[in-house]
DNA sequence: TTGCAACTGGGTCACCCGACCCAGTTGTCT
DNA sequence: AGACAACTGGGTCGGGTGACCCAGTTGCAA
């Protein structure tokens, strides 16, 4: 018997679960599947829970704090705006592509999280986060190409948040690189048009 | 006892699955459930359906065959491209405030198909109608706005089945109308830019 | 009007689920 | 070394679910 803090046991159980989630889907993600992904019993995980929708909670407040699949435009090479937007986008998508499972587990967690009033603020929150997180990289993006955002940064940030979701759950669909690089080239000029040279 | 033929009660119990979901998700809609939105028994839904499954399927199939909600621009008054692009997304929006739950029922099938190999090609075909009813708007829209697509339709109808989906589910989560409008404005000016004056 | 097939009421069944429980066992602190 | 709390094995329990079944009932064709 390995002893394990409860905070470790918690967060062992939180990514258990969504590697559950990623692989079959929260439908399957019952509280046995969970514990046999762990090593765990039963007895375990309500000695660390006290139930599933505890750890579900946890879990979404988790991926939100985690969220950091930026599309952020560190490291990469100073380009014109459009261009610094795209790679971006591109990058995001290489993400996707790398780990499709995770994005349709966030999917998943989020339309859950829509489904009952209680949850639906969790959804709000990881949107809010993610347009957080679009807000920066544009900051960063405009200062890099000389630009200035024409219209508010935390709009553009939306915007961007609204066609990387879409190029996710299309890609997700038709697994169609081509096509997903042409949704990133199209949505990096509509967001170039709001912004103008500084 | 009303005595209803056999394709008309499958008929009734895939549209009482299509409010069950509608309202409560798809993880709601049990045979037990539908049956009682339909005001039928369980013997019943054995009688017209082998299994869950099998009138799963069949809605799916439905709903694609049944997808019109369309970014039409018929009567829409002809004006510039940008403008028929933008006023048709924003008809979509209007229909998708109009019957949120609707849009997150197609959603939620989505990713239920996503989730079994059998059912994936379903998610495609449910894509590729959609793909086909925003090329004909945009077949249409060029043609009254005197434009020329300068990439293949098929393409810029991708695009805007991307964008459209991600306006979808951003709004869904936040319900945020102005910023669905920009969103609606940014893929319209990015749409447009894939076409030119013929 | 009769007969039959379409249909349904009201069950049963096996299975899975979340929650819970208790008698141990074993690290760890003193 | 002793004791205590952390932890777990191996159950139980009630409730929900999909599938199924059979004895009726009734619309309708002849």
């Amino acid at each position: 018997m390995t002893r394990i803090p409860a905070g470790e046991r918690r967060a062992a159980l939180i990514e258990a679960a969504l590697r559950v989630i990623s692989r079959n889907g929260i439908a399957q993600a019952t509280t046995r599947a969970i514990v046999a992904e762990a090593g765990m019993s039963l007895a375990s995980f309500h000695y660390a829970f006290d139930s599933r929708d505890e750890l579900i909670d946890e879990l979404i407040v988790t991926v939100i704090e985690h969220a950091r699949h930026a599309v952020m435009p560190d490291d990469l090479v100073d380009g014109t705006l459009v261009e610094m937007l795209e790679a971006g986008i591109v990058r995001y998508f290489d993400h996707l592509r790398a780990d499709p499972e995770h994005e349709q587990a966030m999917l998943e967690l989020t339309q859950y999280a829509l489904r009952s009033p209680e949850r639906h603020p969790m959804a709000r929150a990881q949107y809010a986060r993610y347009v957080e997180l679009a807000e920066q990289s544009l900051v960063v993006a405009a200062e890099r190409s000389g630009s200035e955002w024409t219209v508010p940064v935390a709009q553009a940030a939306r915007v961007l948040v609204a066609f990387t979701d879409g190029l996710t759950l299309t890609w997700l669909v038709d697994r169609d690189d081509d096509a997903s690089l042409a949704v990133a080239h199209a949505a990096a000029v509509a967001l170039s048009r709001m912004a103008e040279p500084r």
